[in-house]
DNA sequence: CGATCTTACGGGATTCGTAAACATA
DNA sequence: TATGTTTACGAATCCCGTAAGATCG
C-alpha cells in the first residue's frame, strides 16, 4: 500500500473545501478521479477519513485530528521543495570560495559586487588562506572553488579556468620610471626592491625573472603583505613588484604603477573545483562570471 | 511535474546507502529503475543530487542540505501514518462518551474496564451528564456515543442499540420483603419512599409506576443523587427505587435490593451517536461491546 | 576485466476523464 | 427533482523488470 503526496494533497483540499466537487475544480481534477483518490488513501490508511452524503462532506473525528498534522508536513515538503527551486535557479544561494589572499584582496571583491549587483540573494563564504590550503579545503569539499597560483597536479582537483596575474612594479608619484609605458627588469635592477617575503608565490616569480634577466635584486625591504609593501614604497625604501590582480586596491594618489615587461614570469592563476563533483547552481553561475572577466590564459584547461 | 513520496524515499535511501544497487535492494526495486526514479527527481526538483560515477555515489552540496530536510519530513509522515494504521486497528485512541450520571456510575465502569483488559491502550473521556446534554453533545460530536434514557427525537441523531433498565427496590437488610424474588408496587406503597429529584428520568418513571397502579407513593425523603437515597435508605427513611444498572455500585452487606415487578416502567437507556457519521474504530469497537454487554430491549432499533 | 550506473524497451498496473448510476434533501 | 457522490469503462500514462550499453578504476 503505497501513499502520494497527490492524495495527501487531494485529502487537504476537500477538507478545506467541504466539497468534491469544487475541490476537484481547485486540483484541477474531475471529480470522480478526486473521489478515486480519497478513497484510495482511506483503504491505506484503513480509516474512513470524510462523512460524505450528496448533500454535505465532512471531516471525520480521525479526518479532522489528521488534516492539521497532514497539512503542515505538505507545507513542509512544499518549503523545502520550493527553497530547492530556488537554489536549482541559481539567483539564491550561498558561494563558497576559497582564494589566495592577495587575490582576495584584489579584483575579486569587484567580481562579486558585479554579481551580486545581478544576483542579490547570493552570500559568499570566503576563505583567504595560501594556495596549498585553497587545494586542500577544495579536494575536502568545504568549499565549492578554488583560486589558486601556481601549477596544480591533484588529480581531484580540476581546473575550470586559467589566467595570468602579471607583475606590476609600484614606485612613488613623480618617480622617473612614471613616464614608460612599462618597465623591464634592467629598469628596476638598479634600484632598491620591496619584496615579498620568501615564501610567497609573487617572491618566487620575480626571483625566477631577475633570475632569468641575468640580475641581482638588491632587497631593500622584505614584507609578508602587500599593504605593508606598499607603505614601505610610500616610505621610500625602493619599488615593489606586486601582482595586477592587487593593483586596484592598492591605486593611491601618491604611487604610481606599471606594468612589469616579464609576461613569462606572470604568476599563472587557475580557477578549480573538485573533480567529478557537481558545482551548486550558484557557485556554477559564479564561476562561469569569473571566467568572463579574467582573461583566458592561452594555456591548456586541462589538469 | 509530480512530486512522490517514493522517490524521497529513494533519495533518502540512496544518500544513506551511498549506492544505487544496494539501496534498490534495501527498496525492494530494481536498480534501473531506481536510477530512473533519482533522475525524475532531480528533474522535478531542477537540481543534480548525486555525483555519480561507476565507482562512487556521493551527495551533491544541495543534496548533502536536503537529506536531512526531507528525511525529517518522511520520518513525520511514517509517524502520522503510524499512528493512524494504530488508531485504524481500534485498539488504540481516545473513546469519548456522554453517560447518564446514573448510569456512568453503575455498570459502566465495569464495562470499561473489561474492554481495556483486551485493549489497554485505549482511554477514555466521559461526559455524565443530564440525558438532554448528553443528546447536545453528540449531535454537536464532542463526543461519539452518547447514552440516554428516555425516548429520542431528533433526526441527527441515529440509535444504535437500546436496552432497558429495571428498577429495583433498596431496603435495609433484615427488611420483610427481602424473601420474596421480586416486589410489587402494591408490597411497597404502604412503606415510606426515598425518592429522586424530580426532575430525574427515575423519579418520572417510579411516578408513572405508582399512577398505572392507582397508589400514591409515601415520601419518605428525597434525593438528587442515588448515594444519598442509598445513605437514606440506611439511616432508615423508607425504601429507595432505584435503577438496576446502579445495583452493583450500592450493594453492601447492610442493605437488600429486590426487582421491581413493574417491567412496563422500566427506564429505555439508548446507545447513541450523530447519524450519519463514522465512530472511531475504538468507539466503534466498544460500542459492539456495550451491544454485546446490555441485554437488547426488545424495541426497535431505528429512531 | 569487473563492478556499477545508464539507456532501451515491452508488459502490466495505475490514473484520468466521460458517462451513467445512485442517493438524499 | 436537483445537486453531488459513486461506479464503470476505455484511453493514455507511468512504472517496473530484463537486457544491453557505457564508464571508470
Amino acid at each position: 500500500m503505497n501513499l502520494d503526496v497527490r492524495q495527501l494533497r487531494a485529502f487537504i483540499t476537500v477538507a478545506q473545501f467541504g466539497s468534491f466537487t469544487r475541490a476537484a475544480g481547485c486540483l484541477n481534477l474531475s471529480q470522480p478521479a478526486l473521489t478515486v483518490q480519497i478513497q484510495k488513501l482511506e483503504d491505506g490508511l484503513g480509516v474512513r477519513l470524510f462523512d460524505r452524503n450528496t448533500r454535505s462532506v465532512s471531516l471525520t473525528r480521525i479526518g479532522r485530528e489528521l488534516a492539521p498534522q497532514l497539512g503542515r508536513i505538505l507545507s513542509d515538503l512544499d518549503a523545502v521543495v520550493g527553497d530547492t527551486r530556488q537554489l536549482a535557479q541559481g539567483q539564491q544561494g550561498v558561494v563558497r570560495l576559497a582564494v589566495l589572499p592577495s587575490y582576495a584582496s584584489g579584483i575579486l571583491p569587484e567580481i562579486i559586487a558585479a554579481f551580486r549587483r545581478t544576483n542579490p540573494q547570493v552570500s559568499f563564504v570566503i576563505r583567504d588562506v595560501i594556495a596549498s590550503r585553497v587545494a586542500e579545503l577544495t579536494r575536502q569539499e568545504q568549499v565549492d572553488l578554488g583560486i589558486i597560483g601556481g601549477a596544480l597536479s591533484d588529480p581531484d582537483l580540476e581546473v575550470l579556468h586559467r589566467t595570468q596575474d602579471h607583475m606590476h612594479v609600484v614606485f612613488p608619484d613623480g618617480h622617473k620610471l612614471g613616464n614608460l609605458d612599462f618597465v623591464t627588469i634592467d629598469d628596476i635592477a638598479p634600484l632598491p626592491l620591496v619584496l615579498m617575503d620568501p615564501a610567497t608565490s609573487v617572491r618566487a616569480i620575480v626571483d625566477a625573472a631577475f633570475l632569468a634577466a641575468g640580475r641581482q635584486p638588491i632587497v631593500g625591504a622584505e614584507a609578508t603583505y602587500m599593504s605593508t609593501a606598499v607603505g614601505m614604497v610610500r616610505a621610500g625604501l625602493g619599488v615593489a613588484i606586486l601582482p595586477g590582480s592587487a593593483m586596484e586596491v592598492h591605486a593611491e594618489q601618491t604611487l604610481r604603477s606599471r606594468l612589469l615587461n616579464a609576461a613569462n614570469f606572470a604568476r599563472q592563476i587557475a580557477l578549480i573545483k573538485r573533480s567529478g563533483r557537481t558545482l551548486p547552481p550558484v557557485s556554477e553561475s559564479f564561476a562561469l562570471m569569473l571566467m568572463k572577466e579574467l582573461p583566458a590564459a592561452q594555456g591548456v584547461d586541462t589538469a
